[in-house]
DNA sequence: ACCCAGGCGCATG
DNA sequence: CATGCGCATGGG
């Protein structure tokens, strides 16, 4: 039984139900003004290699000291910055390369996310990629969740999924499977609802994550197991 | 006391 | 090109 990333989606998404990661509409209770876009792009450099709920601790440090926009981020001292952001671990570094990119904005783009995001999705991507402290999934997750471009952001978890499932193809690099899950689901889908498509995928497989993809167990107790027929495919050898 | 988390840059072979 | 290592805190 071959499994392809509509399928995929399809059972996570009856599984699980929705994520929404990253909504962007809680403007209800976000009392300050701050732009969520930059945030989200904050978030993504401080959940590298890091849970969560330590990123939630970091960003409210920063928006507690007033730090959450490019120019304050920018003029902020960085002995501050990484008070703030301790609990998201490898402070000294993400520190840095939280104000290289307030910097880079504010110098390049007058600080204007309009303007940034304005741009055609491959230029920015490049753009991003070219960054001190912005690998690919750092780059696809602000296209994503930011920018609103239909973008499908592999982690960890996607790259050992791709090798324990049965997909149809040998996807092993991060552009390999980047390509062939947006490659099969813009078959299904409209652009427009590609955006959504992404955004729940790739949180839906996060959440999977927690229960199979752990980097040694295979939990049996994966919810998808009786669907998929998880866990019946041997890992792939080297 | 481990293992792990929504990676990345850099140094080696 | 492809591994390997350091980075660091907090939760299970």
């Amino acid at each position: 039984m071959k499994i392809n990333p509509v399928g995929l989606y399809t059972h996570l998404c009856k599984s699980f139900g929705p994520q929404h990661w990253w909504p962007m509409d809680h403007s209800h209770h976000e009392q300050n003004n701050t732009d969520p876009r930059f945030e989200v792009m904050i978030g993504a450099i401080l959940t590298q290699n890091t849970a969560w709920t330590n990123v939630e601790k970091a960003i409210k440090q920063l928006k507690k000291h007033h730090l959450l926009s490019v120019q304050a981020l920018k003029d902020a001292d960085t002995e501050l910055v990484k008070t703030c952001i301790r609990s998201s671990g490898y402070f000294n570094q993400k520190a840095k390369r939280l104000q290289y990119l307030s910097n880079y904005l504010a110098e390049r783009y007058d600080g204007d996310l309009d303007q940034f995001f304005l741009q055609s999705t491959d230029r920015l991507r490049k753009e991003l990629l070219s960054l001190h402290g912005i690998g690919p999934e750092t780059a696809d997750s602000m296209l994503l969740y930011a920018a609103k471009k239909p973008v499908f952001v592999v982690d960890t978890y996607t790259k050992r999924l791709s090798k324990r499932l049965p997909l149809p193809v040998n996807a092993a690099s991060y552009d390999d499977i980047q390509h062939y899950v947006e490659h099969e689901l813009k078959k299904e889908y409209s652009t427009h609802e590609l955006v959504q498509v992404y955004n729940e995928l790739h949180a839906l497989i996060v959440n999977l994550g927690k229960y199979y993809c752990k980097p040694k167990p295979i939990c049996p107790n994966c919810p998808l197991l009786s669907l998929c027929h998880f866990g019946q495919q041997q890992e792939k050898e080297v």
